[in-house]
DNA sequence: CGCACCATTGATATGGATCAATAACTGTGG
DNA sequence: CCACAGTTATTGATCCATATCAATGGTGCG
């Protein structure tokens, strides 16, 4: 990364940042440089470079060492698992402003994982040895390691469960409640964020079974539409809602919120 | 814990990391403690107690807010997590050494999963605050627990992989081959360390499917009688090793070993 | 000895995969 | 702007792996 180049993003970050304070927007992955002091941010800056890769190519091979963080600045990824006979499990589904690699380079030794984009990206490479450094140099940066590592976490032990105890209904039901809450509960229309066969793989299901059980979930008051996402009512998928959702839900405790504790007093109603 | 009590275990901390850095024989983990300065042993060791619990015995509710990081001294425990119709899914299983509530303490709010003993059970508890503290205050310790929580995310995606693309003789055979390693490569005999339905739920199947599979097995030089497992050779697992896994296997690269690079070139054959 | 609990075995049912054909969409070049 | 090729999505028919249901057999404990 050039010497420009590293002010204009210190800027950009900084901004953000001071943004992020005053409002309650807080941009997910900023989570990384949150706090960071200037020094901190340089030391990791200075040393990192950026790196534009087009739609469709193989970023890193599962098995392969991992050499640095990626921080996505433009474009789309997924990061996936191959069995030996070449069926593939989609892990993540990530887009602008998140990392990947991120807990890799602290597993030690070959990636479990493999990443490809999906559309052209541009990166943010951070060396993997610069972040291992700077996680002993500063704690802070090590706690915001931390919080992004328990949250892959968090979202791997959902996926677990997801898989084993629900049926398709429920998985599709469950992902387009997130996108929901995620475009602010409000929001009634949701454009898919990667292609369906895609979405299909990463719940843990073939295409025709997506396509089959979107049919399903049109009879409950969501309209589907060339990747269009239309909702008749915002509570339309609250069926799918968990306890554990509903926190990051606007209209959590709302009169019309089914896992309001109000409403059944325990929030393990319905 | 007393004064006593913590000094028995720092005393007895101290000799184990003597005893790890002279041998090879890394006790799992002991990453927790690893390389930390006595003082800061201190002071997350003084503001920790003790506490007994008996066998299947609810320690923690999924949705309840983590107050403590557990350590296990004696005993073993599963975690979990129930759906709303009261399915079942096990997390992990784990026993002596290990600690869990560790990720959670960093993920913010109630906890995902529930924990239970599955044997009478003796904890070390380690006040959440006093590790988010210490975290924060000692980069050390917040590198141990960045480089426990990244193992357990990738232990979480090897089972997302298991239950999405192999099948049940695939995840069983897989599941005694990472048994076998544990237990040192060299060794035939194996007592399995949970009950069989605990392990069949584990893996994702029914305690039927289990029984049946492990007829499957038996019939590959692998003989199962109450629980206890004996390999007629110690290549008998190989079968359903892979090139992540064999990493970790003493017997990695030696001629009979169907993942060495040496009779395949590539890791990739088979 | 008898009661629980767990594991095994057999019979049956079923959800989702697979296979196969068609349809809709995307982009490209004339 | 349309025609065409390539890709992605949908729909229908069939199959199969694993869940479910039901009965039996072990094992350990009071």
């Amino acid at each position: 990364m050039t010497e420009k180049a590293v002010e204009v993003f210190i800027e950009d970050l900084v901004r953000r940042r001071k943004l992020a304070e005053t409002s309650k927007n807080d941009e997910k992955s900023h989570i990384l440089f949150q706090g960071l002091s200037e020094n901190s941010l340089q030391t990791l800056l200075s040393s990192s470079h950026m790196k534009e890769i087009s739609a469709g190519q193989q970023i890193l091979q599962q098995g392969d060492t991992p050499e640095n963080l990626y921080y996505i600045l433009e474009g789309k990824v997924k990061t996936q698992r191959f069995s030996l006979d070449g069926a593939e499990v989609t892990i993540r589904l990530l887009g602008k402003g998140e990392t990947f690699m991120d807990a890799v380079i602290f597993m030690g030794g070959k990636s479990p994982v493999g990443a490809q984009t999906t559309e052209d990206c541009r990166f943010l490479m951070i060396p993997a040895e610069t972040v291992r450094r700077q996680a002993f140099n500063d704690s802070q940066f090590a706690c915001n390691l931390l919080q992004i590592v328990t949250r892959h976490y968090k979202t791997a032990i959902q996926q677990i469960d997801s898989i084993t105890i629900k049926n398709p209904i429920e998985r599709l039901g469950y992902y387009f409640l997130k996108l929901h809450i995620e475009n602010g509960s409000n929001n009634m229309d949701i454009t898919l964020p990667f292609k369906k066969s895609m979405i299909a793989n990463h719940l843990g299901m073939t295409p025709e079974t997506f396509s089959r059980t979107l049919n399903q979930i049109k009879k409950m008051n969501v309209n589907i539409n060339q990747g269009k996402l239309t909702m008749r009512d915002a509570y339309a998928l609250c069926h799918f809602c968990d306890p554990d959702t509903a926190n990051t839900c606007s209209r959590f405790g709302s009169e019309d919120c089914p896992i309001s504790e109000d409403n059944c007093g325990g929030g393990k109603c319905h």
